[in-house]
DNA sequence: TTGTAAGCGTTATCAC
DNA sequence: GTGATAACGCTTACAA
């Protein structure tokens, strides 16, 4: 356990009796090496508790043993959610995870990631929304030579090296819930357009409605950038139609806030005069009064996933799964519209989940 | 702008038609130069957009342009606030940002995070609660030759090399603020003991309390871990109470969530039956109904500071300040005690900060 | 003020 | 299968 900072390969190579070339397959997995000279090189590595430098690795190799995790991603808890799934993965490997934040949308975008991997001669990088939405990312990373893995929606126009969560699916069948409870004037809150989420979720909300035979009027519809504020402007106007909708599906948890913020101020019962429902399950979700039925999307699992498999030495590791399912969580926003409270509920109730 | 990836020092030292010792000189900006020599090259690397190799200098120089956060910190928003002060400060710099969550209260810590900086060989560490608080870390570092910064609240028993906010203060003034209002009936919840801030969270409560001659019965503050999960249960309790207090101060906005949820719970309305005030100002804090009032500790930038001071070339850089001040944001959670309501306010109404 | 030579600790090349 | 020897691109002595 001592000294271990002065060990070089150069001294197992000595202490073991081969050369130094010798020690470094056996550090690297070299499929040519005799079991037997390999077996003695690791015990001895292991007793002596010898660690190769990285540096010296990354500047002889040519790559670092480093994860980037780039995002432009405007909510902090996904964020988190990724940075935690990510280092899961990394936990005992030699790999470190590097974060770096970029500037959605900026013409220096491409450069400065080239930049980036190209000077910290990355490994391999993480992509998340939007950015694992964007093709030219993609397809530079494949120039340099870094390796990548994406996280993302799943849909029609998803790269299918990408892990993905059923979006769609999960959004259709919560607005399917808010139907079963009798819901029949259901309005929406948007994401942003440049995100496919916000585009397979609102596919989903108009697929659950096409299917129940409900119409959706445009001005049911109501435009959101996933972020609190516009939530809490969306659910004013929505809250002060005419025709007000007794439930609102909200395409993430901070706008669902948001609406439930607009229902507070014009001193609305939720889920009494209003349901709704978010997605995410951010840690809000549940702090917030009431607490929110949200959509779960495992986050973390995905992210543990995909750097798994961008790190994945060989082919075998790889073939995990590529799509994991989000659940629907009840909690106390949502309930049976008021005009029906007291009735007959139109269908079986529907089970708690966890 | 093209072919950046392969140049290299010598090709630099060529085309000024000096050694690369000169060139190395220029680029770690060695005081020792005649400016002649030091602007030609300057201009050379910057028409041709030299950038020297990281993997190159790190071995050779036997430090990483890495600068580590170490964090075993429970709120996900307060660590990305660090980040996002750390990335700020290192934005345009040659160094990049490598995180990595510690078990805290392991035995392994130590011996991880030497192993951490060693292998790095990371330039520095940004330490924040409850890390920065432990001495034995800072030990570790100044004997592996890492630099470091704290962040932290400051203290009688806070280093003072550490980048601090005045937590006792703003408390006091917190609590100071409901008492101003009439609340007599005020009860903590307090954070875990091990967390400096969260001893002097408490500090600063009872120092108002004694300023103003209120009793604080030992029934009157409830335990915490600065989760929400035990501000709802500390609610309940204190709400249970015969003597219900009229006002909770929380040691953090999570469990004044925790709080407020309770108080939903049992059908109190808040702010007409109960004033709560949190600590951090995440963006819980504002989006939960009713907004939350609550003490802004400006951790962002704190932490950009830090790093700043961190990085710094030479001390003249590091003398920026050390504290910073914290702030009361007013929001709907707080407002004068039922049985005053109606009444002349005590004192003069309080203006809405920001 | 500047240059020369010797590493830093690995991996790659190409013999054996 | 294994081992000399040369990179990798830079910094640090130590000269000049």
């Amino acid at each position: 356990m001592k000294a271990r900072a002065k060990l070089t390969i150069n001294d197992i190579a000595r202490m073991a009796g081969v050369s130094k070339k010798t020690v470094s397959r056996v550090i690297n997995r070299s499929p040519e090496l005799n079991p037997d000279t390999r077996k003695r090189v690791d015990e001895l590595i292991a007793a002596l508790g010898y660690v190769p430098n990285p540096q010296a690795r990354a500047l002889a190799s040519g790559h670092n043993f480093l994860i980037g995790l780039v995002h432009g991603n405007p909510n902090a808890q996904t964020v988190m959610n990724v940075q935690h799934g990510i280092l899961d993965a990394l936990c005992g490997t030699e790999f470190e995870m590097v974060v770096r934040p970029i500037q959605r949308g900026s013409p220096a975008l491409l450069g400065d990631l080239r930049a980036f991997i190209e000077r910290q001669r990355l490994f391999g990088l993480v992509l998340m929304p939007p950015l694992s939405e964007d093709e030219a990312v993609a397809a530079l990373c494949r120039e340099t030579g870094c390796r990548y893995a994406r996280l993302g929606p799943s849909g029609p126009d998803a790269p299918d090296d990408m892990v993905t969560s059923n979006d769609r699916a999960a959004v259709r069948e919560a607005t399917g819930y808010l139907i079963s409870l009798g819901h029949r004037a259901i309005a929406l809150v948007e994401g942003p357009e440049d995100f496919r989420s916000a585009r397979e979720r609102r596919a989903g909300f108009e697929q659950a409605l096409v299917e129940a035979g409900i119409a959706l009027p445009r001005s049911m519809m109501a435009e959101g950038d996933y972020r609190f504020e516009t939530g809490l402007i969306a659910g004013e106007r929505l809250l002060a139609l005419t025709q007000r909708p007794t439930a609102i599906f909200c395409c993430n948890d901070e706008m669902a806030a948001g609406v439930i913020h607009a229902a507070g101020r014009l001193g609305l019962d939720v889920p009494g005069d209003l349901s709704v429902i978010g997605f995410d399950d951010t840690p809000t979700a549940a702090h917030i009064w009431p607490p929110l039925t949200t959509v779960r999307w495992p986050i973390v699992t995905m992210a543990r996933a995909a750097t798994l498999r961008l790190i994945a030495a060989n082919d075998r590791d790889a073939d995990s799964a590529l799509l994991f399912p989000s659940t629907l969580i009840h909690r106390a926003s949502v309930s049976v519209p008021a005009v029906l409270a007291g009735m007959k509920p139109l269908l079986e109730p529907i089970d708690e989940a966890r």
